[in-house]
DNA sequence: AGTTGACTGTGAAATTATGCACTAATAGAA
DNA sequence: TTCTATTAGTGCATAATTTCACAGTCAACT
C-alpha cells in the first residue's frame, strides 16, 4: 500500500523507540523537536534518526525540528499502530494469566480477545474476562475473530509445537515467553521474551570489562 | 582477564543463544555437533557460527565439528556463565512477586538474593523467601551481598530513578521491565523486557506485506 | 598407506549500516 | 531587508557485519 520497499530491519525495530520518545513529549506538551534532542534521548546519532526516517517520507520542518504530533501520528501510520489488533493468548497458567491481567496491551492497540488451553481443566473457565477455550477451537477463533498476532505463555516444552499450530492457523507474527529458539515459517515473525538470555548478554562484560573503578 | 578484546557485541549477543541449543542438545544427549546443524537452528549462517567462534579460540575439530559438552563449557566460561551472580530486585508490586516466582533464574546462575521496595507498607514483610528492603538500605546490600545485576520491577514513571540509583551503588547490569527508554551511564549495560514494544516491531510487516496467500 | 568425504578456521569480498559534512530552508533578530 | 543561528534531508565515505570460498585437518574406510 505505498510502503517503500525494502527499509531495513534495524531502522524497522528502531521507530517504535521513537515513538515511545514522542508519545512521552506529546504527554509532556512538548510540541517541536529536533534529531539531536531525540538523540540524546535515545543514544543514538541524530543522523542516525533522520536517516531512518528518510526512508519514509519529509517530516521536519529546517531549522526548526519535527512537530511530535505529527511525526507521532507519522510514525504509528507507517507501522501499523493507528489501529487495532487482536491478539490470542495461548497458555493461561500463572504466566498466561499474569499478561492478560498486564494493562500494558490495550492503551497501545493490542487486545487479547482469546485465550486458549490444553488442560481440560482450565478450559471452559472464565480467566481475566475470556473464557478458555480448547486449542481445537483455535483454527476456528483465529479466522472469525481475526486474530492477527499470537502469544505463546506455555511450558517451553510445548512451545514449538504451539507456535507450529499458530502458524499453520496463518498467524504472522508471534511473541512468545518461553526459553527456546524457536523454529518459525518463512513470512512469520517470531520475537522472544527471554529474561534469561537477556542477563546472560551481559554477564560477558562484567567478567571482562572488571577495572578497578 | 586473558580476553580476546574488540569482541562485537552482535557476537556477545548472539553466543547465549548458541549456549542455549548447545545445552538442548547435551539433555538429548548429542555428543557432536556441526556448524551446519547449529545453523540451521538458530536460523543463521554455518560461517556466521564458525566466524564468532573464531573471535574467542578454536574449538571445533575438522571434518567432525564441536563437541556439544565441550564448546558449552567453553562458551559458558567465555561468558561468565560458570559461576554464580548475585542479583538485586527492585520493586515488589505483582511483577516483582512474579520475578521473584519465576523458576527460571537460578538454573542458570542468576539468584536474586535481595528485594528492595520504597513502599513502608512492604518493607519489612516476607516475599518469596526475601526480607522486602528499604530503599535506604540498597547501597549497603549491594556491598555485602556482593550483589552485581539489578532488576527493575518498579512502576514507568520511577524506573529511571531507581535505575539512577543503582548505578550510583556501582550496579554495572541492569534487567528493566518498565516501558521506557532508560538513560544509562558509561560502561553500564541495561537491558528491556518490554512486550508492546516487541509486539510493535511485528505489526509493520503485519500490515505492509499483506499480500493474498 | 592412501583415498575419500566432511567440516573447521580464516583471509578476502560483498553487503549492510552508520556517521560525516554540506546544501537548503526557516525563523527570528538587527 | 539582511544577517544569524538552527536544523532537516542527503550523497558520500567509513565502519561494521556477513558471507564466500578455499586451504588445511581429521577420521573412517579400503
Amino acid at each position: 500500500m505505498g510502503m517503500p520497499p525494502g527499509v531495513p530491519e534495524v531502522v524497522v525495530m528502531r521507530l517504535p523507540q521513537y515513538i515511545r520518545i514522542l508519545s512521552d513529549m506529546l504527554a509532556r506538551g512538548v510540541e517541536m523537536v529536533s534529531s539531536q534532542q531525540l538523540g540524546e534521548m535515545l543514544q543514538v546519532t541524530p543522523a542516525q534518526i533522520r536517516k531512518d526516517l528518510s526512508y519514509f517520507g519529509r517530516f521536519g520542518k529546517q531549522g526548526r525540528g519535527y512537530n511530535v504530533q505529527g511525526l507521532l501520528a507519522e510514525l504509528k501510520d507507517i507501522m501499523g499502530l493507528d489501529r487495532r489488533w487482536n491478539v490470542g493468548l495461548v497458555g493461561v497458567g500463572r504466566l498466561g494469566r499474569a499478561i492478560l491481567s498486564y494493562p500494558g496491551f490495550a492503551p497501545e492497540g493490542f487486545h487479547i480477545i482469546a485465550a486458549f488451553d490444553s488442560d481440560p481443566n482450565l478450559v471452559g473457565r472464565v480467566i481475566g474476562n475470556l473464557n478458555v477455550q480448547s486449542m481445537n477451537e483455535l483454527d476456528k477463533a483465529v479466522k472469525e475473530l481475526d486474530i492477527s498476532i499470537g502469544i505463546v505463555a506455555v511450558p517451553s516444552r510445548y512451545a514449538q509445537a504451539v507456535i507450529d499450530r499458530l502458524m499453520d492457523c496463518g498467524i504472522k507474527a508471534i511473541l512468545s515467553y518461553a526459553p527456546i529458539a524457536p523454529q518459525g515459517q518463512a513470512g512469520v515473525r517470531i520475537r522472544n521474551i527471554d529474561p534469561v538470555l537477556s542477563l546472560q548478554t551481559m554477564t560477558f562484560y562484567l567478567s571482562n570489562e572488571a577495572d578497578a573503578g
